[in-house]
DNA sequence: TGCCACGCAATGCAGCCGCAATGTCCGGTC
DNA sequence: GACCGGACATTGCGGCTGCATTGCGTGGCA
């Protein structure tokens, strides 16, 4: 069992080391969010516990970005910040237990227990741009939690937008993407799509941006 | 939302129920174990909140037979008993979470939260979606806790979109669930077991979606 | 032999989508 | 900076496809 420990206090961290060790849990120490952010992305860890007062921010702002990347990786909160309002707050986030400083070692060891006793999440395979979320095995979209019902072409033209977010979809790729090669064209039903696409994804945060002669790109509103 | 409070005494799970229902969470009410674990034997619930003092023993005892039962269940076990001792037991018995009294409902509602968060127990048989309960091992539908008796095909077509819940099934997984590959189809009889299916799941809360020209899709209903 | 399941077909209907008309924006040219 | 052309945006319309629903008839099972 391999944990990330982020805390930002020497003596601290090394104490819960010190206790995780022994009950041979491998613990990473992440004094920042900045590496903590680093180290989910490249090792593979079982969990994470998240300390809130960092040098660059506030730990919770760390749970989103795994949710995004790590779906599945539980997380609790350590922190001294403990009244029910933070408590709610840490949780609401995303986090999967909350636990106020001081804790005894044995009632953390339990909720690590606890919440892995969890079965792990598999298969997952989304894309997200801001509140948009796409289901790529599913080919099912989201905004904020809520699923988008499009028709299928629509769904076509924004898979493809959403698998190569950011980047230039040019427009020969997005017909056949939508229409397949024999199928051809004959108007500007595809610009008609994107405009109903665009009205749809109003909430999501996202602009589909033309560019002029080459195709359309997705990315994050301003 | 539905969830089954074990909870002896009365001040307290009355004020509990009324804070839960206010956030349009549905509470059943058991004040002993053996009632406790009868009401989960045949109704659906998404949680259940475990008091520890109840008249026929510790609530604890309860969660290895949830465990047993529906392995899935989350269980919050709220109690006095509070030290760090007494939560390592509570976790350590099978909880999911351990929050000692007093506590802010704001807490316990963002733990309640937290806690479904997670995916769905790889060995539980059956599934919920709404009022609709498929045990998937007797292959039997269940809406309220009544059974529902299907005729085989949709029993066969129930069971693969419910399987999938939330996910669009193409046509041809049904096709294929439901006659089999030889068996093949001349006409438009699975939407007509899909409309019978409609109208009997009419009080089960879900709706089945058809997606023109790939499939269908059940969810809970909006 | 009565009942139920189910395939089948007819009818009705909704929504997707192609198309075109009109409006808007952008870039290039002088 | 004014003008112009072309590309994109938006919207309404209508046709057509595919789904919904229902009734009927048959065949299986008790």
């Amino acid at each position: 069992m391999r944990i990330l420990l982020v805390e930002d206090e020497f003596d601290m961290a090394a104490a819960l080391t010190t206790a995780l060790i022994r009950h041979d849990i491998v613990v990473d120490h992440a004094p920042t969010l900045e590496i903590a952010q680093e180290a989910t992305r490249s090792a593979l860890y079982d969990a994470v516990l998240l300390d809130r007062k960092l040098p660059d921010g506030d730990g919770l702002s760390l749970i989103p970005i795994l949710r995004r990347e790590r779906a599945g990786l539980p997380v609790i909160v350590l922190s001294a910040l403990g009244s029910p309002e933070h408590r709610v707050a840490g949780l609401d986030n995303g986090a999967d237990d909350y636990l106020a400083k001081p804790f005894s070692t044995d009632e953390l060891l339990a909720r690590l227990r606890a919440v892995m006793r969890r079965p792990p999440q598999i298969g997952e395979n989304a894309v997200n741009v801001a509140r948009l979320r796409f289901d790529l095995n599913e080919r099912q979209a989201e905004v904020e939690g809520e699923p988008l019902d499009l028709p299928r072409r629509e769904l076509l033209a924004l898979e493809i937008l959403v698998r190569r977010a950011g980047r230039t979809v040019p427009r020969s790729a997005l017909e056949e993407a939508v229409y397949g090669y024999d199928d051809e064209i004959a108007s500007n039903s595809l610009d008609a799509h994107i405009s109903r696409l665009r009205r749809k994804l109003s909430r999501a945060g996202v602009e589909i941006h033309a560019i002029r002669g080459l195709g359309y790109l997705l990315r994050a509103a301003a």
